[in-house]
DNA sequence: TGACTATTTGAACAGTCTTTCATATAGTGT
DNA sequence: ACACTATATGAAAGACTGTTCAAATAGTCA
């Protein structure tokens, strides 16, 4: 048996004055069940924290969500210290995470902000400065 | 005058027929009003996302809303499949982000999430797979 | 078609993360 | 004090990210 096991045996001995080898089989199989079994969710999830995880990125995400409009590029780019390039790289990885939307209006191109990045900066603006 | 504020000289005089210097300080100026002064409560958002962005340690949050109680460490070591050493350097980021607390009782640690961390993971569980 | 615009794309470098191994800390029981 | 446990910490190596520059695309207007 391996030691991680071991230990999980000796946490259930002092929980419950006893432990059999069923009762470390039982725990490892609900606390196994809580892991996806397929991990389409997870992976999207992951992209889209790790995409909203970066000053630029956020920060568009920010004045798009402040402006409760869509934005052409060329209102984002004066008011983010970046280069074009780097906007435009960051406004592809925000649509490929599904955080905002783009729509082509001759040479000009409008993002907006998705519902899933308002709700998730939402998440994020009522539980500020909780510890709990 | 920079390349950036002449193009959105440009878009203004598309969208309004017209455009002075005055229309275009005025779009920078509210543009730039939706930047927050202080960069603090971005600064935690970011760890935050940044933090709960890793496959480890979203896999642990995940692990610890599911089960709905604290887990001790050593429960959660035979489930996620990396070293205990980087469980507990996962464990301690997230306690750093505040997405997890800590308990001690003898040697074992217990953690357990926080609001903040159920409430981005129920953000993005209410909005997956929204293409809106 | 050709000149000009707004935005995107690709490559490359610097910097940051994530993991592991080895070691350290702290708690318990003898 | 000692042996033993559970967990934490530090350093280091490789993988990954974010930015910039240079060049490409696509739309508009003459």
């Amino acid at each position: 048996m391996c030691p991680q096991t071991e230990r999980l045996e000796r946490l259930i001995t002092e929980e419950s004055g006893e432990c059999c080898a069923t009762d470390v089989a039982e725990r490892l199989d609900s606390l196994r069940s809580y892991r996806p079994e397929t991990p389409a969710g997870p992976d999207a999830d992951l992209t889209a924290l790790r995409t909203l995880g970066n000053d630029t990125r956020y920060t568009i995400v920010r004045l798009l969500t402040a402006a409760g409009r869509e934005l052409c590029v060329c209102e984002i780019n004066p008011v983010v210290d970046v280069s074009d390039s780097a906007i435009s790289h960051a406004l592809s990885d925000l649509h490929d995470a599904g955080l905002v939307t783009r729509r082509k209006d001759g040479t000009w191109r409008y993002y907006e902000t998705t519902d899933r990045a308002a709700a998730i900066l939402t998440a994020l603006d009522e539980t500020r400065r909780t510890d709990r």
